[in-house]
DNA sequence: CTGAAAGCGCTTACAG
DNA sequence: CTGAAAGCGCTTACAG
């Protein structure tokens, strides 16, 4: 069974190859009602479907974006993707989602594959390990949207959450309900990534705001891992934290594995309040309180702005860095 | 700034396109080293990426397969996805994911969208409203696998649970722990989804090899938005339910959130068990018993088996439906 | 050991 | 209103 190309309808409607093409295109001006219907009648006789990898070729575009996220088991990722498909699906483009395990030797290979296939741009939660790569994407001008890191020297458009503002009203709630010995966990910071570096350093600077003492002992940055076993060591400490930060959902259920098996329990031992509103924050026992992200609308923002630059190259934005405001969703575990 | 081509590198290297050509395809069959040595450093000097749709044009086979999942928020799916990118990645293909949304008019769509983008094969969770977009795929040997759904009529590999054993095992279970009045809930099956009869079925059937009476009013398949309620009629009967058996992850959740706000007590008031072994199920209170679908197995296979028939047309399976066995995850909701 | 030529299936500027 | 021709960037069978 070979497949039936433009040559095959044209033959069938007795014109040329230019004039499928034409109609394909919608550029009927001066199309004859009688040719049109003769195309019509060709292509459904024959079950065409234009083969859009030759389009692609000539047209060098390709109506498909790359995404490349950092991680995809947190949830936050397939949220942001989701967002990011539902935009590009109203515009007709398609999305190829590669997940570079956070190591920058991926990351790498997934840019250059889905440049050599020609995407045409690209959504990246960077690692932050391939300065050089995407430099060279910058001076292309091949349109680039960072999402969730800053990387430094690299004047990308970038999505970010608000950290400091997600760690104060974190901090701020906290205070609220009477804890002074706050601590806060999140995963490795061994690479520099930016949510939790501001998220640290958000930290510091809301306790400072709330005149309390600020102890190096109470933050904690692990690998998943060992998050538990970090934990165990603060809680073990003299004078040990009353309320815990969770930087992001993957520690939060570090952390609730934790009490779950060790008999802590929250609000009681151990207050809790986690970053990302996970799926069963509602119905937890107790009822997780949370700062939540606009996951949907940062990965829309992330999409649209993709899709601005692809259409005009010569877009030119505002700013380079969009922060969204996160939300303090109250419930019980502090 | 235009691209770098295949011209420019021949032209760097004083040689011809095709033996450029050659070199990137490793045919080094008779190339002198000399010659192969030009050509990898005007490679680099020009910063030369080969463009892979021109080659997926020429070649008929782009090294991408589609995936059409029917409702992305079961976490199942997303797993699933994972597993096929892993196995996909190893080979060198990329994959587009689409998400069906449970409707057939976007599944058609995207099937034809995907074709169009000449995918080397499909990987589809059907929503079983398109047979005789189906069967075209079939007749035209179009690589192809189904998933999590069997579509009656088309023969076309299916990957799927062993969903009558999942129940059994459910059952029996329940009945060990002494419980005698089973209910089941499960999402709508207005659109015969294969799971869902399947577990419907066997959950009679299981009732019978434990000689417990059947009783229509505890079987429950709504949508969504409507299990809360559902629940609430069933436990609001003269002789309510012990125990039921959560029919997915998303009914799970439904369940739970009623019980949380209607401080029904698991498992003193009601026993819980839920097909799919959600992430909290270890550290929620009560530890919530599940049966355990082998995901990353599942979409292992569904990847091997396409990428087989991609490779090899002629590539003949034995059977036609994959089924795959469950696992009881015992802790403490039954 | 290497090159010239044809062709993959489209689109588009131009001619008539 | 429609068609012939060139070209997108590759690959490959064949010639030498």
């Amino acid at each position: 069974m070979k497949a039936i190309t433009i040559s095959d309808v044209a033959k069938q409607a007795n014109v040329s190859k230019s004039t499928v093409s034409q109609y394909l295109n919608k550029r009927y001006d001066y199309m004859s009602e009688k040719t049109k219907e003769r195309i019509r009648q060709a292509i459904e006789e024959l079950g065409y479907q234009p083969n859009i990898v030759a389009r692609s070729l000539k047209q060098k575009s390709t109506s498909t974006i790359g995404v490349i996220v950092a991680n995809i088991l947190h949830a936050f990722s397939t949220q942001v993707i989701r967002a990011i498909e539902d935009i590009c699906n109203e515009q007709g483009f398609h999305i190829i989602v590669c997940n570079a395990d956070d190591e920058p030797e991926k990351e790498k290979n997934y840019i250059e594959m889905l440049i050599a296939k020609q995407v045409d741009g690209l959504i990246i939660f960077p690692t932050g390990g391939n300065i050089d790569l995407y430099k060279s994407l910058m001076k292309r001008k091949y349109p680039l949207v960072f999402f969730d890191r800053v990387v430094e020297e690299i004047p990308a458009s970038t999505i970010m959450l608000n950290n400091e503002k997600a760690i104060k009203m974190a901090v701020d709630h906290l205070v609220d309900k009477g804890y002074e010995q706050i601590g806060i966990m999140t995963t490795s910071i061994s690479r520099h990534v930016t949510p939790r570096i501001e998220r640290i350093n958000g930290y510091k600077k809301a306790l400072q705001e709330n005149n309390l003492d600020f102890n190096e002992e109470y933050i904690s940055t692990l690998d998943l891992h060992h998050i538990q076993q970090g934990l165990k060591e603060m809680l073990s400490l003299e004078c040990p934290p009353q309320a815990i930060i969770a930087g992001n959902d993957l520690t939060l259920m570090e952390i609730l594995k934790f009490t779950k098996e060790n008999k802590v329990s929250i609000p009681e031992d151990l207050a809790i309040i986690g970053i990302d509103d996970v799926s069963f924050a509602s119905f937890f026992t107790p009822q997780l309180t949370t700062i939540a992200q606009p996951t949907f609308d940062m990965g829309k923002r992330a999409a649209e702005l993709l899709l601005n630059k692809i259409k005009d190259p010569e877009y030119q934005e505002k700013t380079t860095v969009y922060r969204f405001e996160p939300e303090l969703v109250i419930r019980n575990s502090c």
